[in-house]
DNA sequence: TAGGCCATCTGGTCCT
DNA sequence: AGGACCAGATGGCCTA
């Protein structure tokens, strides 16, 4: 949510990832802001949100009573009797409570899962040559994607140049080590 | 204010 | 059956 956050300074003329390390193939799509400021990757914490409202009106059509709020972050070890006991029930035979229950708990998996996924994304902004620093908003991730694209890109082209070059000036010889790098 | 980016929710589908 | 994955919808924040 907050991904683009406080003290941001300007978007100038952002460059976008494919024109850096463009090794003059690919085009992409439109690339992120570059510069500004920094950002918190926090989230909304974990405050169990309402139920939606065509749920709650499904629910009471079938006659469901709705209750107030259930307790949250249950998702590791607690309430798993009841979640996992009422979760083996036919949806339709579900309580409100344990409907809302179940869906707070996917819920929270799902968070989870795209929060693992933000963190594997900076994994990748760590390794992108590009301007890192508190002053420097990061990396959206579609510019990421393709920053990293292009990058690969580059290195593979580089080691084929390395390459050619070492074979020109050893005549073949000494390629061995050249040869077992993954390109 | 429009557009970009993002987090979250949600239902469907696939996989183990 | 339960969890992972995915895509669409929605709403908030920020910048130009």
């Amino acid at each position: 949510m907050d991904s683009d956050a406080s003290l941001v300074s300007s978007r100038p003329s952002s460059p976008e990832p494919d024109e850096l390390f463009l090794p003059g193939r690919n085009k992409g799509g439109g690339g992120g802001g570059f510069t500004g400021g920094t950002v918190s990757s926090s989230t909304q914490s974990d405050s169990p949100p309402e139920l939606s409202a065509e749920l709650r009106s499904a629910m009471s059509a079938a006659g469901v009573v709705v209750v107030d709020k259930l307790g949250f972050k249950s998702s590791s070890s607690s309430s798993s009797s009841s979640s996992s006991s009422s979760s083996k029930k036919d949806k339709k035979q579900m309580t409100e409570p344990e409907l809302q229950q179940l869906r707070l708990k996917i819920n929270s998996r799902e968070r989870k899962r795209m929060h693992d996924l933000n963190i594997a994304m900076d994994g990748l902004r760590e390794v992108m040559p590009y301007a890192h620093g508190p002053s420097v908003r990061k990396l959206s991730k579609i510019a990421t994607l393709l920053l990293a694209r292009n990058y690969i890109l580059m290195l593979t082209n580089s080691l084929e140049e390395m390459k050619r070059l070492v074979s020109e000036i050893y005549g073949g010889h000494h390629l061995g080590l050249l040869n077992a790098l993954p390109v």
